[in-house]
DNA sequence: GGAACGGCATCTGTATGCAGGTTGCGAGTG
DNA sequence: CACTCGCAACCTGCATACAGATGCCGTTCC
């Protein structure tokens, strides 16, 4: 029974979450395309599991937005491009520009220091042009932000909305130039957060990732 | 096999959408406590059913963020106390700031006309002294900011926060003058928007929520 | 007497079978 | 030729059975 053919088999292990984040992942690339059905017994198949844990994630995946459910029907893909799409990048500028002012006001002494180490240790990257590292460093700075807030709430919908947008905003650091500008919005932020001013921060860190979406949305737009 | 004691079946019809709404209830309203574990066939036999939809029911509630889960463990009311229930009135005062600033940017004019109708139309429950009218006057007010705001991504977060907040805030209208003073900060939110100044906007609507939270964790904290 | 190990009870995770509903195709009729 | 009605295949929703994991408790050894 597990010699089935072995062609379109994802082999991603079988919890639920990895099935989520499978078909998670799976939507919001494209691989399947919005209005798509997503059959019960193909997916089973497909992960090499029954249709129960399929049954949960569709349903995990329907709470989260992903895909639309009604009684007796398929679960379908729901149309994450275009305008859902623009308004969580927005909203994921509003959420940074909170979380750099709230970080300005709340900040620790040892977190200000962190956040500056870690903004300008990553200067040599820039410079070498490493973008796969730059990225990285690029996530743990906003992280860093998001936990200097201090609000549980807001890191949590922060973390999510930015994990929902990160496949479409993959590619970012391959434009030209990209890397250096990045550096310097982050430098006006950090400015502002060590001289605690709130205002300047969250309008920093609002600017840094509003261009940002507006060179991803080109992007998600033109292909992939 | 249908004749299973019928002290405490829970007779609510047997899809999974009522059972979810059902516990989600008992949640909120503290019919079961924070720390609980939710038995998978306790439940199964409340509701009549087996314990494939309660199991799926669960899975939808742990995507709410009610009920927390772990492997191989039983789903545990989230326990919504102390820092964490602050982070998220505080949120929430900047979420309804922001969907007021943006309400004030990009409502349209019959979207405005409303909103003033609305609350115009409530000041006779505020001279009633009409709570629970007033209490739904309210909740139609706030949405219609959320969905003024022109942004799918926003409102969604927005009413999930919400409705998580729903039973700390529940009989906050029963403090004395709660009601005029609603009534009063609406008008200024109201206002604001008529004149598309959104900064004003944005401002009026953290305080009207930052208010209510104040009270709410008075009221949160002495008892409930 | 206390701590650690092992067995047992219990609960979760998954597979599968069955019933009800929906869809789409085809035959029959106007 | 088109429209309608009916049937059949398929798919979802739920129940039940089974396997694996966890935690508790008693026993045993130090």
């Amino acid at each position: 029974m597990k010699q089935v053919r072995r062609r379109e088999v994802i082999r991603t292990g079988t919890t639920v979450e990895q099935m989520v984040r499978a078909i998670a992942d799976m939507i919001v690339t494209g691989a399947i395309l919005p209005g798509e059905k997503l059959d019960e017994i193909t997916l089973a198949s497909r992960f090499e599991v029954s249709r129960t844990p399929v049954r949960e994630a569709l349903r995990e995946l329907g709470a989260m937005g992903l895909v639309g459910r009604e009684p007796n029907r398929s679960a379908v893909v729901t149309n994450v491009t275009g305008t859902y799409l623009h308004s969580m990048f927005e909203a994921m500028a509003e959420l940074e520009g909170i979380c750099a002012r709230l970080s300005a006001e709340r900040m620790t002494v040892d977190e200000r220091r962190a956040l500056e180490l870690e903004h300008r240790s990553s200067m040599r990257l820039v410079h070498a042009g490493a973008e796969e590292d730059y990225a990285a460093h690029n996530t743990e700075f906003h992280t860093r932000l998001y936990r200097g807030a201090h609000n549980d709430h807001v890191f949590e919908m922060v973390t999510q909305t930015r994990a929902r947008l990160a496949p479409f905003r993959r590619a970012q650091f391959r434009l030209p130039g990209r890397l250096a500008k990045s550096y310097e919005e982050h430098d006006q932020i950090v400015t502002a957060i060590i001289r605690a001013d709130a205002v300047a921060a969250g309008q920093a860190a609002y600017s840094h990732v509003a261009i940002v979406s507006d060179a991803s949305a080109v992007f998600a737009a033109a292909g992939e």
